[in-house]
DNA sequence: AAAAACCGTGGAGTCCGCTCCATTGTCAAG
DNA sequence: CTTGACAATGGAGCGGACTCCACGGTTTTT
């Protein structure tokens, strides 16, 4: 099939299939090549593009798909791998909720300590520039 | 002051602090200036940094951090003003955490499913393929 | 036959927040 | 008097994931 009919089957847009191609996360062969130059892609690279989609949606980055398509070319994706993989993005992912669950705790206090302490008209807030009490 | 002691009193660098100042967060006079073309930084940029620390440290960007500076500036910085733009940084915020959960949440979704139904060495770990079980 | 819609390639641009580099100039210590 | 630490400037590079553009060729539709 051609760029378009993958692009709609995936609703990857054909830039983004094409960027994959170039960070080699699918690739295509010389041969898959039509008479007049256009790409034909197999049915392995669709299903490759929706391992891509999945692999993303797990958090990770396209460098880091690329390591676990990698894994899959040398059939060592085994469950124990993967598994030991996707943990470590939990616990990143764990980690990025800690650091903004932390961030919010923050603001609140200024918005609370702001209210109980300021007019609503005071010029410069406190909470832009002060640390200490907020 | 020299950008020097501006970065050890910041714990900017001097690259961070040049940089804030193409991006027009900070801005010096050309009065501001040594004898040798060294720039000479007031108290006032000094407490320029920290506040921009500060509102940094909210999660606003450094264009979200500019308009807030020029609230400042205009004298229009008032709690109201000021706890209306953080009251929706939190309410962003607290969109990425959902978001971040809800990969969690189908991460080790998949985690379990794939405990539960693979033996540990199968070759290509279903989570990478598989949308409908996991 | 002409216009619209598709295909290819290569490369530039975007957002974000720096960081690093090269080059040149200045100044204080040994 | 040299070495090293600082300063200024302009611009490149990075990581991440695209998106868009220009240019040309092809195919389909009207």
């Amino acid at each position: 099939m051609l760029i378009g009919e993958l692009s709609t089957k995936t609703g990857l847009s054909r830039d983004t299939i094409r960027f994959y191609e170039k960070q080699g996360l699918i690739a295509i062969g010389r041969k898959e090549r039509r008479f007049n130059n256009y790409k034909e892609y197999s049915q392995e690279t669709l299903e490759r593009l929706f391992t891509i989609k999945r692999i993303k949606s797990f958090g990770f980055t396209l460098n880091e798909t690329l390591e676990l398509l990698e894994l899959i070319t040398l059939k060592e994706a085994t469950c124990d791998a993967v598994v030991e993989k996707v943990s470590q993005k939990v616990m990143m992912i764990e980690a990025k909720i800690k650091e903004l669950e932390e961030v919010k705790r923050l603001v609140l206090t200024g918005i609370t300590n702001c209210q109980n302490c300021c007019p609503p008209q005071t010029e410069i807030c406190p909470m832009l520039t002060t640390d200490t009490i907020f």
